[in-house]
DNA sequence: ACCTGAACACCGTTCAAGT
DNA sequence: ACCTGAACACCGTTCAAGT
């Protein structure tokens, strides 16, 4: 468990991040104390000030360690809306694969749109569209990544069994067909104002 | 701030539960401590696991009590679609009410989704697609909800300066005319297998 | 049944001191 | 520049003891 007892070289900050996702992924975010990060890294709890001004720094260093992660598949789909579905789709995967972190999703930490906010700007979408676009997806793709992690064990109660035991599963597909019905739904009110 | 001294009457869970939120949304998440609810409600700390098994209970009990508040408008209204947006919509509000609880949203907790999905089934939606639209709307609203509190202050980084304003604010409209988005879309595609 | 006092095993963080 | 030791001010939780 615990690496080494001496360290020649010094603690960088992406060694940190690295060993602490690690941990968090492995036994989960309340493992993930300084003093077990410190340990595990070769050093003292102190030490880690000298690289992180506080735990906060450290979780939002994990959560961009993160979604760099995500990888598009290639080739890339040439119709944006099949791109549009690879890329949030892949954002999905990535969420996925760390449940443990589900917690820190809403952390306001740096969401770079890549280039694909301004693409769609370009393909006639107006500013607003697009970031409407946009921002739906993201909270689309985050809060069912939330929920098909949590959900496992939760009481759905007074419900028709069926129903009861369809609820607590949270599917790929209905992820990807909502997705789609979004982007689709989008593609068809450009331009039109969204007036109630 | 302290409110007794001494207690005539016996702590209850209910009391705990809406002190506990009163503390959080007044001075957020980190200020809900178990001695400080103790303090708050005239008692010891020790004393509130006579009344629950561990802070964890606390935090369910409290997001349980904030559901509590969705408050649906009257007269409910008779368009079906109309009908779930205003479900949908009243749990967006309360949910933007509590901002400081967003870190809770994704907790296990019984969610009754009252007898809503039951009456989707009734409109001719299979099991399977009333719980997917379910959990669709579901999942973008505690989404949304959690970017809306939480994207305050986040660096948008590299995009045109236009695009990177309008992306850090998380509107009513927006929400509501990808709410209406999903619904229509699964109103569209309700029997149709969503084959990829 | 309900509450208290005192303790236990932790936390994050600071700071003077070492190299 | 990087690390350590020791401390500080907290946590959640337990448990014997009181009423």
């Amino acid at each position: 468990m615990v690496t080494s007892k001496k360290r020649e070289t010094p603690v960088t900050k992406e060694e940190l991040y690295e060993r602490a996702l690690a941990i968090a992924d492995a036994e989960g975010l309340e493992a993930l104390t300084m003093r077990r990060l410190a340990r595990e890294v070769g050093v003292e709890a102190a030490s880690l000030y000298h690289h992180l001004p506080n735990k906060d720094a450290l979780l939002d260093g994990v959560v961009i360690r993160m979604r760099q992660e995500i990888v598009l598949p290639e080739p890339l789909p040439e119709d944006w809306r099949e791109l549009m579905l690879e890329i949030f789709a892949a954002y999905r995967r990535t969420l996925a694969a760390h449940p443990n972190l589900m917690p820190l999703a809403g952390r306001r930490v740096e969401t770079d749109p890549d280039s694909g906010l301004v693409f769609l700007t370009q393909l006639g979408f107006s500013d607003d569209d697009a970031v409407e676009l946009w921002q739906s997806m993201i909270a689309f793709i985050v809060g069912f990544s939330v929920f098909s992690s949590a959900y496992s064990e939760s009481g759905v109660s007074d419900l028709p069994s069926a129903l009861a035991a369809r609820m607590v599963d949270w599917r790929d597909e209905t992820c990807l067909r909502t997705l789609r019905i979004i982007i689709d739904g989008y593609d068809a009110g450009r331009a039109a104002p969204a007036t109630s």
